[in-house]
DNA sequence: ATCCTCCCCTAC
DNA sequence: TAAGGTAGGGGAGGAT
């Protein structure tokens, strides 16, 4: 295999180093393990203090190092001792310093105890600065630090001068924490002293909430073989986890598989081989790009780490299995040492989610109603909010006492003071606690619809787990749940299909245009960032177990154990997956285990072959989401500092596109201020979310993705010279060829970059032949590093359901049955996006051999695919889904019995009239005289470097409207059409295919040229009317008049926005399907409509409603006027601006809250300082509770 | 040419 | 015994 220079200079992980290994490495290893404990600690041992690497390097370093490459193209800045040396010390998030102190008279076991609280504190000081600060350069400048105190002190000017003040706000705020801990430390001390001893002081009651014993006892089976874990207690408990930990350690270190795997060849087939020219990418002196990489997880893959496709029989007949073609089976994997399932590597404290700050606490009764907190002591371990002096106040009024317990989020405390009574804390409980009881998937319930949004809610979250209904979650009757005998297996099947999650991301969260406020500066150069988090799904998952980080670990369902402690209350382990056939795929796995060759998509069975100690963690998709929100919300923040552009491209993956300036870079190279960039990016997402991302630089969204894939995981690259870059590289790499594309070009003998180059100008005639002109022009643009795709949020098409598992109609459910079942998907999924299509297609996979059992259990297994679509009128209305489809289904005729999948997709799709576009405004709009069609206006959207100036005309002009089109569109007809199905429980479809809105249809072939509203957007104007309608300077003049103020007010903020802007609101559901009732009705409307829209087939109405552009421009630009002319608000100006507050947090959009609430902050005239502490204060608290961290004010200038 | 329909292919 | 979706790009071939 080609690469192997490379390979051996990543090897990392846990290699062993050559020279003094192992003792080092055993001790670094234990260090990983006692930080992973979450606690403080001294510091570590000075493992090799002359060694240079651990200082960091500073700009002058970065600058030497630059200019040693003047003919090169490419620096890799690491130093190769950072592989091998100081690797795992280094990978401890800076984060540690967040963690609770606990349980102090156990830590002992593990490491030195600290004398006194004061140490307690001068730990926790030093280690965050040097966490700070050890992790900034070597994030900034790949070198692994396991420096002591004085080197970073030494090392501070260089760091501050050359790193951006951000960075050092940042630090002084944690500072300012670890100061004022500093000072309540006297005050507290006699309690916190109390706190160090362990306690066990529940009553029988408390117990039931409290279930961390079992948790605690579930990671050990030799515990739960003595089957009286209630009898230890908690010290106990904690001692044995601690040595327990320390033979884990000992037996992983070795065990050391994944040490020979280093060190030994790669065995894995070469039809997997990436960058055939990787070999010589080590060389300095050649390379072509510059990388930094900052730890030694893993060596970069030499070969695709995902699971080939050809596994899905129904679309490769004859094509072997990823086994055959990955070959990957002998893999040298050693038989002894291997890892316990069961054996815990950390006690349980140790599992709690590093980012989390807890609050431990032990309820008693309280007598005075008012000291509900009475009993109970409060340990504040790290920063929270509100505040540690915030919350001990509260406690302090409601009467704490002593003894510390459970650990808890600070919204137990201020919560209870809410309700002005002590609640239950179960709820309250950290995650992982609630984790350890039953490590299940954690499901959004449905991505999309209302439950996506209120998924934020850990409460909610957790509660998932606990109320588990106690349905057999695998059978039915005593059978295998099927789409056939489970009436109820649609629902459950979307909201636990990874699939379905990530493919449904992008369109369900499409980020929002803000940026670009500014044109361009002249002279000013675009570049594309690429930002991708490793192992996403992973990486999550080890949040929620960090005990398991050194292992290898999988994402997928997992396979777990039922056990019953002593008190017969069952509990779930993670399985010890003896099952080696099992065809439950794993999403993604860890570094480690994709050094097993395990792979995205693999079957758990294959897995388990190849890695035998594998790991297997459930999903977290309510984590998936917020920490991809986090993301993209630091994303934005960058991009909005260079006029840029986010396009979030899936849940773990952003493009940005930045236009720098030369003043952005003053001073420093061009290629220097992107690396760096590229890290303080990386750092802002590590720091976080404690995701480890990967960055890559290039002038096009190519380059961007094939540097990132190239230094992935943890590394950022940027690419300075194409040519060279491309050189060598497999055509399998770029963008768009896959498994198909490669092997028709294959067989004509173009395989590389070079082989296309070769062609010289017949490249695209000749590619052409083989794969069409335009994948031909694709390819040859790419291999001449051009790509002209923008970086921009894109405009939805089509949106449907689909479900290919689990499909026999062998019960009582019949395919109409899963019709139906679709056709109310769909119509959930597009009334939380606000569209209406006026095409539907069905699919349907139908088995080839239905008689043959599927490779996977339940799968499709190998299908012949078949689809058909057909017109019908505007609408989102399941029952004219369900009905067209029906029909669908009898005219491609397909024998239920070999039926396989089925999916309904709808297109031609429009956007609901909301946001922005008032109808007086649509109406001005008719009045136009200019003649541009709305397709060039799209377009031109969308192609960045045409319309780079056209910045500051982010609302549609209306200028550029297609005439023709709107003045066929009365107003009236407009009312109509958005009225039509609407209301669909209410007001059934029937009426709304009015004639006339057909004859008044355009010219075909619109579908393109319509605009689709961000979903759930709160315009200012909106906001103005409701604020006016409360305020009674305005009347409600929509139909529901039957509202009272009162009543308004109760209703939801988005409803209230409806009610009082005059939109159609339909407060019951119109998603539900009520089978008896309504069918009668549908049937009838939908015969009238099917001849309807069979009569105006070619008659499509094209509805105008533009989406507003620039969130900016239609929001916040206003609301800073509106704010700035109203010198003097009054209470209904104040809590119209923190209610738009309080919709932005909602919908992420903290750019544009920072935004406004900078603009406040400087404002001279009425909304003053304790206004605008106010409203600060809103957003913090807002964030918290929707998203579940602290927005760092001081970071944020606010 | 340019459209439409019914696929296939690809990336997450 | 698990949760093999979703959405965009585009080719082939037919209708205009
Ligand atoms: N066949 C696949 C591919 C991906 N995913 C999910 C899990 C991944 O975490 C996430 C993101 O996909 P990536 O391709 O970015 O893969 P990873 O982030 O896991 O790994 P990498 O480090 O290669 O980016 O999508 C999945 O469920 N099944
Ligand atoms: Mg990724």
């Amino acid at each position: 295999m080609r690469g192997s220079t490379r390979k051996s200079s990543g090897r990392g992980f846990d290699s062993v180093p050559a020279d003094d290994g192992f003792r080092n490495y055993m001790s670094r290893k234990i260090e990983l393990q006692r930080k992973q404990f979450g606690l403080v600690l001294p510091p570590p041992p000075q493992l090799h203090p002359e060694d240079r690497s651990s200082l960091g390097v500073s700009n002058e370093d970065l600058q030497r190092e630059q200019t040693t490459d003047a003919n090169g193209s490419c620096v890799d800045v690491r130093p190769e001792s950072q592989f091998a040396e100081g690797s795992s010390i280094d990978n401890v998030p800076p984060t540690q310093t967040k963690k609770l102190v606990r349980f102090h008279k156990n830590l002992e076991r593990v490491c030195p105890a600290p004398t006194s609280v004061s140490d307690v504190l001068e730990n926790l000081k030093q280690r965050h600065s040097k966490a700070h600060k050890s992790s900034l350069r070597k994030r900034k400048f790949g070198k692994m630090s396991s420096s002591h105190e004085k080197q970073l002190h030494n090392d501070d000017s260089a760091a501050n001068d050359g790193e951006s003040q951000s960075h050092s706000s940042s630090f002084s705020s944690m500072r300012g924490i670890l100061d004022k801990l500093q000072k309540r430390h006297d005050s507290y001390s006699l309690r916190r002293k109390r706190t160090a001893e362990p306690v066990l002081e529940i009553s029988e009651d408390d117990w039931s909430v409290f279930p961390q014993k079992n948790s605690g006892l579930r990671l050990d089976p030799e515990r739960l073989d003595f089957g009286d874990g209630l009898e230890l207690d908690e010290s106990m408990m904690s001692h044995c986890h601690a040595e327990l930990a320390g033979k884990t350690i000992q037996r992983i270190a070795d065990a050391s598989p994944l040490t020979q795997l280093m060190d030994s060849p790669s065995s894995l087939d070469d039809s997997f081989t990436y960058r055939s020219k990787e070999a010589d990418s080590n060389n300095d002196a050649d390379a072509d790009c510059v990388v930094v990489k900052s730890t030694s997880t893993a060596n970069s893959q030499q070969h695709r780490n995902e699971y080939s496709s050809e596994k899905y029989e129904g679309f490769e007949p004859n094509s072997p299995t990823y086994l055959q073609s990955g070959g990957s089976l002998d893999v040298d994997v050693p038989e002894s040492g291997e890892i316990e399932r069961h054996s815990c590597m950390g006690s349980y404290e140790n599992k709690r989610n590093p980012a989390e700050t807890s609050t431990s606490v032990i309820p008693k009764r309280s007598i005075r109603p008012d000291l509900f907190f009475s009993g109970i002591v409060v340990l504040v371990n790290g920063h929270t909010n509100p505040d540690a002096t915030t919350l001990m106040r509260l406690l302090h009024k409601h009467g704490e006492a002593a003894k510390p317990t459970p650990v808890c989020r600070p919204e137990w405390i201020t919560e209870s003071v809410e309700k002005g009574a002590l609640l239950p804390f179960g709820d309250y409980l950290l995650q992982d606690v609630m984790d350890a009881k039953a490590p299940r998937t954690k499901s959004l319930k449905s991505f999309f619809g209302a439950d996506a949004a209120s998924a934020h809610s850990e409460a909610d979250a957790d509660r998932c787990i606990e109320t588990d209904p106690s349905k057999s979650t695998y059978h039915i009757n005593g059978l295998v749940r099927t789409v056939g005998n489970d009436p109820n297996f649609l629902e459950s099947y979307f909201s636990n299909s990874r699939l379905s999650y990530i493919g449904s991301f992008k369109q369900r969260v499409k980020a929002v245009e803000a940026a670009g406020t500014r044109p361009p500066k002249a002279g000013s150069q675009r570049f594309v960032l690429l930002v991708d988090l490793d192992c996403f799904f992973a990486s999550v998952a080890l949040k929620n177990f960090p005990q398991y980080r050194n292992a290898p670990v999988a994402v997928g369902h997992s396979p777990t154990v039922d056990l019953k402690n002593a008190d017969g209350i069952q509990i779930k382990v993670p399985s010890p997956s003896k099952v080696t056939n099992s065809s439950s795929e794993l999403s993604t796995c860890n570094y480690i285990a994709r050094k097993f060759g395990v792979k995205k998509g693999m079957f758990l069975g294959d897995a388990i072959k190849l890695c035998p100690q594998l790991v297997v963690l459930p999903y977290d998709f309510p984590q998936y989401e917020s920490v991809s929100g986090i993301v993209a919300e630091k994303l934005h923040f960058f991009a909005d500092q260079f006029n840029g552009f986010v396009e979030q491209v899936s849940c773990d993956e952003s493009y940005i596109e930045i236009n720098v300036s030369p003043q952005d870079h003053t001073g420093q190279p061009l290629d220097n201020f992107l690396r760096s960039l590229a890290e303080r990016i990386r750092l802002a997402i590590f720091e976080a979310t404690d995701c480890t991302a990967s960055v890559g630089v290039g002038r096009n969204k190519l380059l961007a993705k094939l540097a990132a894939d190239k230094v992935k995981p943890d590394a950022s690259c940027v690419v300075k010279d194409w040519q060279d870059f491309l050189d060598g590289l497999a055509l399998r790499d770029l963008h768009g060829i896959g498994r198909k594309i490669e092997r028709k070009l294959t067989a004509h003998s173009l395989c590389t970059v070079n082989d296309i180059w070769e062609l010289g100008g017949d490249a695209e005639r000749v590619v052409g032949e083989i794969v069409g002109p335009a994948i031909a022009q694709k390819i040859v643009q790419f291999c001449n590093g051009k790509d002209d795709r923008p970086v921009r949020p894109q405009l939805r098409k089509t949106i449907g359901a689909e479900c290919n598992y689990g499909v026999r109609f062998d019960g009582l459910y019949g395919p109409d049955y899963m019709i139906k079942g679709l056709a109310d998907e769909v119509e959930k999924r597009m009334t939380t996006v606000s569209v209406r299509g006026s095409k539907l297609t069905l699919k349907i996979m139908k088995s080839k051999d239905p008689t043959k059992m599927p490779e996977k259990f339940l799968g499709h297994g190998r299908c012949e695919n078949v689809s058909k679509s057909t017109d019908i009128p505007l609408t989102r209305n399941c029952e004219v889904f369900c009905s067209a489809a029906l029909k669908l289904y009898e005219k491609l005729g397909v024998d239920k019995e070999s039926i396989r999948g089925m999916g309904l997709v709808v297109s031609s799709l429009e956007s609901d009239a909301e946001d922005g576009s008032s109808p007086s405004k649509l109406s001005s709009w008719l009045k136009s005289d200019q003649k541009k069609s709305l397709v060039e206006e799209v377009k031109g959207r969308n192609s960045p470097l045409e319309h780079q100036n056209d910045f500051e005309s982010n609302v549609p002009r209306y200028s550029q409207l297609d005439q023709d089109v709107l003045t066929e569109l009365p107003e009236d007809i407009l009312k109509e059409v958005k009225s039509m199905y609407g209301k669909s429980a209410e007001s059934p479809p029937r009426r709304a295919t009015a004639p006339s809105i057909h004859s008044s249809r355009p010219k075909q072939g619109r579908k393109v040229e319509k605009t689709i509203s961000i979903p759930g957007q709160a315009s200012v104007k909106r906001m103005l009317k409701l604020a006016m309608v409360k305020s009674g300077k305005d009347k409600l003049e929509c139909n529901n008049d039957e509202f009272t103020l009162s009543q308004l007010d109760c209703l939801p903020l988005e409803t209230q926005l409806q009610i009082a802007n005059g939109d159609d609101v339909t407060l019951k559901s119109a998603a539900t399907f009520r089978p008896s009732s309504r069918r009668s009705i549908a049937t009838n409307n939908i015969d009238g409509l099917e001849s309807n829209s069979v009569d105006n087939h070619n008659n499509k109405s094209t509805c105008l409603f533009q989406k507003s552009r620039g969130f900016y421009y239609q929001n916040i630009q206003p609301l800073q006027r509106f704010i700035k002319s109203n010198s003097h608000p009054d209470y209904h100006d104040i809590k119209l601006v923190l209610d738009f507050l309080t919709v932005c947090v909602e919908e992420h959009r903290l750019e544009d809250v920072i935004v406004l609430l900078r603009s406040i902050k400087s404002m001279q005239n009425g909304w003053d300082v304790a206004c605008y502490e106010h409203m600060r204060e809103h957003v913090v608290r807002g964030v918290y509770r929707s998203r579940g961290y602290s927005i760092d004010t001081v970071w944020l200038g606010l």
